[in-house]
DNA sequence: TTCTGTAGATTGGTCGTACCAATAGGTGGA
DNA sequence: TCCACCTATTGGTACGACCAATCTACAGAA
């Protein structure tokens, strides 16, 4: 909440956009910090000189970028929040789906930064860190003896290990993008738990990955990043040559 | 972070966030294909029974998302576009605006990818996008002799240099990720070219890396991206310390 | 005194109507 | 034939009313 006459009325047109960038540049100008409110819709109105339905829209714009988040009732409001990866990650998974990206062109993405999180992680991560990621996978070898195991506990396990691999880098920026992978991505490469040898291998692999990592062994922790994606290729030849026998038949 | 988003509960009476999800829904299963518009506002009125008002918040919600793009009077309407990268790189920008990235753990990201960017180029571009590299960096060299070149300029310069190698790769993902941090980070890195030595060696260097690249000399490309950072990280320390004596008088 | 429940005030959410502004496409005249 | 104008369509804005959720404060009960 702030005093009064930090808005300039706005004259005609898109008064929507002006305002919603006017509230935006507010907030990341930090005029308005995280925690605090915008003032009322009723007194933006006020400010603004418009419409109540004007500031709806680009509150809405706010929201939907994620900087801002909504109460309703008495001392409600839009509430400054620190944006999520979530949004990125959104936004990013919008991007790719519309875009048909190749398994092929991901899985090379993602080796390499795989690959450069393996080496950072492995010269800064602490014991406790390296411990902690070793602990992880054991839990993934639970599924090893299992049948039909549960796939979407399968892919969250997963998912935590490579983030919290990502986050040994101590460099947020690759625990950003790595979660706004596992989000944006996650309809992509189930593949390799769905079949059950490629399961097996791959807990496997991941099991080796992170004992190499605790030992601090950097070539063989690579040699292990690098098998996991051979499997993923394999792995994703196999369903094509299966989809097109599906077609033929 | 570690918490998972799987499914985000649903508040009661929020009309807008159900229209602007079915909306949504029909648009990314394709059911309107990109170039073809939504219902009138108006028309989806009557459609979902709700208030213009509603149709309206939830349209502008999709055009924040680039889902679709909004055209005036008559034959106007909610278009369906492709999504732009544009998108991603102001999500991206906006996050990483608030969360007060370290400079050197961007350094650190933008290094490791421009390694695995040259490497990738140099086994796959053809020889007339090597051409092109090469002919572009020349371009830079004009700024070399300017006491006061157009800063603006040559960041562009820069930015497209960094793409054009991306896009050597042959690997969208590559150069969407390379598109989203020039966005993004433009505050970042102009510093290079501000400090008059830096700008000289940073132009040069680029020349000799491009050199290298069209050559097809992998580990000298690899030391000049190297240098490239060590320059970079230079002239954030140099920064520093004047920030600090500026602080200290 | 302390707890509790109710009334009021504040604020977002929705509806409806009316009007303005931009645009495409047709119409009529030079 | 071509250009100016008119008109229908559609998004943009304004205003006013009411509902629903929420917090606060105060009065009454234990």
């Amino acid at each position: 909440m702030t005093d009064s006459i930090l808005f300039s009325p706005v004259p005609v047109g898109r008064a929507g956009e002006e305002v919603a960038l006017q509230l935006e540049a507010a907030i990341l100008s930090e005029k308005i910090m995280p925690g605090e409110s915008l003032p009322s819709e009723r007194e933006l109105q006020a400010q603004f000189g418009t419409g109540r339905g004007v500031i709806r829209e680009a509150i809405r714009a706010l929201k939907q970028k994620g900087l801002i988040e909504i109460r309703k009732g008495a001392k409600g409001g839009a509430y400054v929040k620190k944006i999520e990866v979530a949004n990125v990650s959104e936004s990013l998974g919008l991007f790719l789906k519309q875009n048909r990206v190749e398994t092929s062109d991901l899985a090379e993405f993602r080796e390499s930064i795989d690959r450069t999180i393996t080496m950072l992680a492995i010269t800064r991560a602490t014991a406790e860190q390296k411990q902690k990621l070793v602990a992880a996978t054991e839990k993934l070898m639970t599924f090893l003896e299992e049948a039909e195991p549960d796939l979407n506990r399968l892919g969250e396990l997963d998912r935590e290990l490579n983030i919290m691999l990502a986050r040994m880098t101590a460099n947020p920026i690759f625990e950003w993008i790595m979660c706004a992978m596992q989000l944006g991505f996650s309809s992509h490469d189930y593949a390799l738990y769905e079949d059950a040898e490629f399961r097996r291998n791959t807990i496997i692999n991941w099991c080796t990955t992170a004992g190499h990592i605790a030992a601090g062994d950097l070539l063989q922790a690579l040699s292990s990043i690098g098998a996991h994606y051979i499997l993923l290729r394999q792995c994703v030849a196999k369903r094509q040559t299966a989809a097109v026998k599906d077609q033929a038949v």
